[in-house]
RNA sequence: GCUGCUGUAGCUCAGGGGUAGAGCACUUCCUUGGUAAGGAAGAGGUCAUGGGUUCAAAUCCCAUCAGCAGCUCCA
């Protein structure tokens, strides 16, 4: 005798559904177009695999694999057919996890211990291979549900060390799972496609790197391979394109082929020279955040490299920060360290006079290069490094002042950012840390402010919660780039603690002392991290007002040269940057070197025509060919380029 | 710091127990050419560093340094 239940699909129809059917059956009774594209269900909102039965009354949704939720059960189901992969060509390996991730990069990964004898990069095509082929073989994968001494036993006969450990962890009363396929089992929640077919042609295996058990530096150290899967074939292609494209946007490639700054082994790692390119791009970045500090209310300041350990002592560093620190240069007998940070000494710069409650609030702004001790394997081009220059700025306000302050901060923080060609944030506010110091109300009083800042300017932001500074909750700003990734670059701070420590105060309306707020704010964050950042960005092709190089006027022949060479003059009186090529080479060889090699926004030829006519051909690197313009002309170009920020 | 990989000319890389190779870039010469690579010649390397094995090491082994992919970390 069948029993039958009912179900309700997202349109709001019921239908009837025989108990113990799977989800497969529903899709199929629905459509076959729909049981072909599908790939799991939602029963009353929790994803699961087709292939369970529905036991009872339930609101379904099928999950179709083009969907976000969709690709998550492929790519989960990608992971345990590569892991099914490995144990074929490594049948004495031990399985940890094989989750999907959401990463740019790739969709899920598997952990495998391989014991003594590690894979290599090399071994990834034949398992990408075997991946194709047990996906070609169909296999069903199937559910299974066994009891807390079964599920030991199968583990333990497949030498499955790992899993054993996982199902001492589920606790009691929770079912332990199995998924099936062909001859590989592996113990799993789910979800996973019905079959691995399903998987489709859009898999492979992207790369290797080790990773510890659980992601927890105390344990031992697996091998993590990468892989991604998408719904089809072209899609995956579509994903290499990315790759190839991060590829060659990657700013240490394009920092050596354009000359525009290194990092090498002999200057110490983590240290950056800025060459002349590079350094030129710094400059105006540098004038540009100068001027816009100065318009927005706030100082400029300086502030020396090292100060005596005293001073961070009571700053906290010596207590928090200190494993970060390069430290124990000996003055005169007294320890001095160089500067991770800059605040103290703007905290000294306030404490070096009475403070009226008139003058507040300060905003002192400063370039300051601080230096921290990063873990080698932690360094990166010039996203991380150990030696680099802040764009940093304290506010001490009055309590008062702090929502105004706030939200002041952070508009003018996406002012700037999008001076530099970045539309799209994402923020994210983090809340008081397990480790924290100051007054629970103090805190509380921050991440009001901070949120109501976020609400009043109506942006859109997630909540980190325990993810804030020892000192105070922040607002950290992601900036995403033309390839659609995020960098994480500003952050709004607020900060009770220092002012208390220091015992900053000013004399209040009243003629009593009250401790000011302090505010700490990056908005580019380092300008070296920032450079990396805009160089992949703008795939090094920088916009004429960052160019080091804004024209390059081409000789067509000798007798063109010297035109050239004056009208190249004439420009740089007016404070363009622009060279002349006046070498051999053919114009075809000089508009390849310098547009698509060098990638100088425009270059202008010079030839017979362009003589008589007292004009130049101007061809843009974005905009193509502009015609013929004349110097005055060429000059207001250059010029509107350069207000226009492009 | 951990796991794995890598280090050969300015750059990209090939080679590999017997005195070092290519392409591009560079220098010189020829070519004066009209919108993504004209031709020729030349110069350029302590094969990361230190030690070991060997008649012989750039090549094999060990260590160190640096870089790469991640993981941990990132006030």
């Amino acid at each position: 005798m069948s029993q039958s239940i009912q179900i309700t699909l997202p349109d709001g129809s019921k239908r009837e559904h025989p108990k113990a059917g799977t989800g497969l059956d529903l899709a199929m009774s629905i459509g076959k177009g729909l049981a072909k594209s599908a790939v799991a269900i939602k029963v009353d909102g929790e994803i699961q695999s087709l292939q369970v039965p529905l036991e009872e009354d339930a609101a379904v949704e099928i999950v179709t694999r083009n969907t976000p939720e969709g690709l998550e059960v492929i790519r989960h189901s990608a992971a345990h057919v590569m892991a099914d992969a490995f144990k074929r060509i490594r049948p004495d390996c031990k399985l940890w996890k094989g989750p999907p991730v959401d990463d740019p990069r790739y969709g899920f990964y598997y952990d495998i211990d391989f014991g003594e004898k590690p894979i290599g990069k090399t071994d990834l095509p034949e398992v990408e291979k075997l991946m194709a082929e047990i996906i070609a073989a169909d296999h069903p994968f199937e559910y299974e549900e066994l009891p807390r001494d079964e599920a030991i036993e199968l583990m333990r006969s497949h030498g499955e060390d790992y899993k054993l450990d996982t199902i001492d962890k589920i606790p009691a009363g929770e079912t332990i799972s199995f998924f099936r396929s062909g001859d590989f089992v592996d113990l799993c929640k789910g979800p996973h496609v019905p079959r691995t077919g399903k998987i489709g042609k859009g898999t492979a295996v992207l790369g290797i790197a080790g990773a510890y058990m659980g992601d927890d530096a105390n344990n031992r150290m697996l091998t993590r391979v990468y892989g991604h899967a998408f719904s089809d074939r072209k899609a995956m292609e579509g994903h290499r394109k990315f790759l190839e494209e991060a590829a060659k946007r990657d700013h240490r490639r394009l920092g050596k082929d354009l000359d525009l700054f290194s990092t090498m082994g002999e200057l110490g790692g983590g240290l950056v020279l800025w060459h002349p390119k590079g350094g030129f791009v710094r400059h105006k970045v540098e004038e540009y955040w100068r001027n816009e500090h100065l318009k927005n209310g706030y100082d400029i300041v300086y502030s020396p490299h090292v100060a005596r350990g005293d001073l961070w002592s009571t700053s906290g560093h010596l207590d928090f920060y200190a494993d970060s620190m390069f430290t124990g240069l000996d003055v005169d007998g007294v320890d001095y360290h160089l500067k991770p940070m800059n605040c103290p000494f703007h905290i000294l710069m306030y404490k070096n006079k009475r403070r009226s409650y008139r003058d507040l609030p300060f905003r002192w702004a400063e370039l300051g290069t601080v230096y921290r001790y990063e873990s080698p394997g932690t360094l990166h081009g010039l996203l991380r490094v150990r030696g680099f220059t802040q764009d940093d700025a304290h506010l001490f306000l009055r309590p008062d002042q702090l929502d105004a302050e706030v939200e002041r901060c952070l508009k003018f923080v996406l002012h700037v950012l999008r001076a530099f060609d970045f539309t799209e944030f994402h923020l994210m506010l983090s809340t008081r840390p397990e480790k924290y110091v100051g007054e629970i109300a103090d805190w509380e009083k921050s991440e009001v402010a901070l949120e109501q800042a976020l609400k009043t300017l109506n942006l859109e932001y997630t909540v980190d919660p325990g993810g804030g500074a020892f000192y105070g909750p922040k607002i950290d700003v992601n900036i995403k780039d033309s390839l659609g990734r995020f960098w994480q670059c500003s952050t709004v701070q607020v900060d009770f603690t220092q002012p208390d420590r220091f015992d900053l105060s000013y004399i209040d309306r009243d003629g009593g002392r009250t401790r000011p707020v302090m505010i700490h704010r990056a908005l580019l964050g380092s300008l070296e991290r920032f450079f990396g950042v805009l160089i992949e960005h703008f795939a090094g092709a920088f916009p004429v007002w960052l160019a080091p190089v804004q024209a390059v006027l081409l000789a067509v022949g000798e007798r063109h040269g010297e035109r050239c060479e004056e009208a190249a003059k004439e420009l740089r009186e007016r404070g363009f940057r622009v060279q002349a090529d006046t070498s051999a080479e053919k114009i075809g060889q000089k508009i390849r070197q310098h547009l698509w090699q060098e990638k100088v926004p425009m270059i202008c030829v010079v030839g017979d025509q362009e003589i008589e006519s007292a004009g130049f051909s101007v061809r843009h690197r974005k905009d193509g060919d502009l015609g013929s313009l004349s110097l005055d002309q060429l000059a207001d170009l250059l010029d509107r380029l350069t207000q226009e920020r492009r």
